[in-house]
DNA sequence: GCTTTGACTCTCG
DNA sequence: TCGAGAGCCAAAG
């Protein structure tokens, strides 16, 4: 069962295209509520694996916040996408930021 | 049903 | 610039 918070979440996760990335913070605003860490939450569960990239969600800083699968892997991901990582970094975060 | 915990973020010293 | 504390939200115990 999905919770429709945690349904927001993916719905709004699946909007990021490839070589984009979001925030937490992105998707708490967009959603109306300030607890970002719910949204990370919902993110953990990802019954939708594949479907959700959650590894394209990050801090608001553009930096690697917490994976299940470990933040190497998600850096990976994310380099594979296009996207420049450094030291668990994004590097030109302001440019593949998508905004909602 | 209240308390604890967690993939967060902001502010202050 | 860095570390500590506070605020917020939802799920699990």
């Amino acid at each position: 069962m999905v919770t429709k918070f945690e349904n927001k979440v993916y719905e709004l996760c699946k909007k990021v295209p490839k070589g984009k990335i979001t925030s937490y913070k992105e998707i708490g605003d967009k959603i109306g509520i300030k607890g970002y860490r719910a949204v990370g939450m919902a993110l953990n569960k990802n019954p939708f694996a594949p479907i959700v990239p959650c590894h394209r969600v990050c801090g608001s800083d553009g930096n690697l916040v917490g994976f299940a699968s470990g933040l190497k892997k998600k850096a990976e991901l994310l380099r594979k996408e296009g996207i420049k990582i450094k030291n668990n970094k994004i590097e030109n975060f302001n440019s593949v930021l998508y905004k909602f």
